[in-house]
RNA sequence: GGUGGGGUACCGAAGCGGCCAAACGGAGCAGACUGUAAAUCUGCCGGCGAAUGCCUACGGAGGUUCGAAUCCUCCCCCCACCA
């Protein structure tokens, strides 16, 4: 299991934005070798957002790789924080939770990041381990080790200070917490998005200040999301889940603009570095085939390559034949006490409108089907029955109107996302 | 503690007594085009089963007015400068 130093080394760098400094990775590397001691490697994560997406996953890979080699990871839940909540009360980003929404969270994150990493040799560790022990001495003491102005020099906090955003004290304190759960674990490298360099790099100081070898920084290039704008995040509902259904993965996939083709080959596709130079070449000339084989990649990289296969033939079936896919869900809907049952309110039942409102608008702009035919009537009412009914392009529901008298039963449509933000 | 500037819809930002469900951007949704997209163009974009209609909404609570996002009072919150 243990490499040599190179051999090690190429892996661990394949795919990273930075190692800072990679000289002091070496030096760990080797001597963790000598020793056959592993490194313990850590990564830490917020238990507010337990859903994860393959942003994320190009971080956890890289984790797996640590664990390929030998390494000891540890996955930190920052659940200290989500304890207590923001006092600052401007950030609804930083929510109470309570010990069993933690928990619940906690569940589906192991759900979620042992389809990646190797359960037998994950550690998962909260930071409310440590964090909830320190006295205020001790928070003291540690403040002292850092100054304003250079916290003021990590990107977010220069930029709203500038704007005249408001800064809250705890909020000087987020990255002090991450760095001092460096400090808990003696951490020797620590993963992370490349916006996270500041607090990866404060952990060093801390670490230090401690007495102790501080920790490498390897930092993860942000994976852009399907807006092809903005990092992935399921605030932006740019991200592609780890947990989404193969369509879903599929679809959204397909949907990025073909200037992130390279990117998403490069970061999300998992494959060999040969195979990835292929298919970013042939993006350049061929950007739909490449496309394909990238949301087929990557669906089968988390749900299996017959999902992937499954969810390319449905979406060809949908966006090529423009036919109706094979498997929809179905919503049974009760009939007005006349027997038929009008479309608008079809609609906003079985969620495919948020409301009348938005229905009525939606039958105004033709953008609603009943088995294949635009509803060009918006008072148009439905008799008992089975349809297939369509909003937009891409978004189907086997309809089946009953007699009045059996209540509504739907795969409740919610995509309900509330991302507050 | 003092002085000044602010809080408007998902976000940013106009409006400062009626013409305001609120300009304009962005996001989002639908349509056209296409290679699934992107870009571009068009339309929509608080809710309510037709609506020159009703309800809810411009930080919160009251008030003045025939009429308030707009004026007054008190409160809450944010920002800057000075201390």
């Amino acid at each position: 299991m243990f490499l040599p130093v190179d051999e090690q080394l190429k892996r661990i760098r394949d795919g990273v934005a930075e190692i800072v400094p990679e000289a002091e990775l070496v030096e760990k590397l080797k001597r963790s070798l000598a020793e056959r001691e592993p490194l313990v490697v850590k990564q830490g994560f917020d238990p507010t957002r337990p859903d994860l997406h393959i942003g994320h996953a190009v971080s956890i890979h890289k984790l797996r790789t640590f664990q390929e080699l030998g390494h000891r990871v540890v996955f930190v839940i920052g659940d200290f924080t989500a304890l207590v909540g923001d006092p600052s009360g401007q950030s609804d980003m930083r929510p109470m939770l309570s010990r069993d929404e933690i928990e619940a969270n906690l569940e589906t994150y192991r759900e979620q990041v042992f389809q990646i990493l190797d359960p037998e040799r994950t550690e998962i560790r909260r930071n409310s381990e440590w964090l909830s022990t320190l006295h205020l001495e001790d928070v003291l003491r540690l403040t002292s080790q850092y100054t304003v102005a250079r916290m003021l020099e990590r990107d977010d906090f220069a930029a709203r200070y500038s704007d005249e955003k408001p800064i809250s004290l705890v909020e000087f304190l987020y990255p002090m917490m991450q760095a001092y759960d460096s400090v808990a674990l003696a951490a020797d490298v620590e993963l992370g998005g490349t916006d996270q360099k500041f607090n990866l790099l404060l952990g060093r100081t801390l670490q230090e200040k401690a007495g102790q070898e501080p920790q490498v920084c390897v930092t993860l290039p942000l994976l852009r999301g399907t807006d092809g704008e903005r990092k992935m995040s399921k605030s932006y509902d740019n991200y592609v889940g780890l947990t989404m259904d193969p369509a879903d993965m599929f679809g959204r996939t397909m949907s990025i603009p073909d200037t992130l083709l390279e990117e998403w080959i490069q970061l999300a596709s998992g494959a060999a570095e040969s195979e990835r130079s292929h298919w970013i070449e042939v993006a350049r000339r061929d950007p739909l085939a490449a496309k394909r084989w990238l949301a087929e990649t990557v669906t089968a990289r988390y749900q299996g390559t017959e999902a992937g296969d499954g969810a390319r033939d449905a979406f060809d079936r949908v966006h090529r034949e423009r036919a109706i896919p094979e498997e929809i869900e179905t919503c049974v809907l009760e009939a007005d006490a006349d027997g038929t049952l009008w479309i608008g309110h079809a609609l906003t039942r079985s969620g495919l409108a948020r409301s009348t409102s938005e229905a009525r608008r939606l039958l105004k702009q033709r953008g609603v089907r009943i088995d294949g035919a635009v509803v060009e009537d918006p008072e148009c009412h439905v008799s008992q029955g089975s349809y297939v009914m369509q909003r937009g392009k891409r978004r189907f529901l086997r309809l089946l109107v009953n007699a009045a008298g059996e209540p509504d039963n739907c795969p409740s449509t919610t995509d309900g996302d509330t991302g507050s933000g």
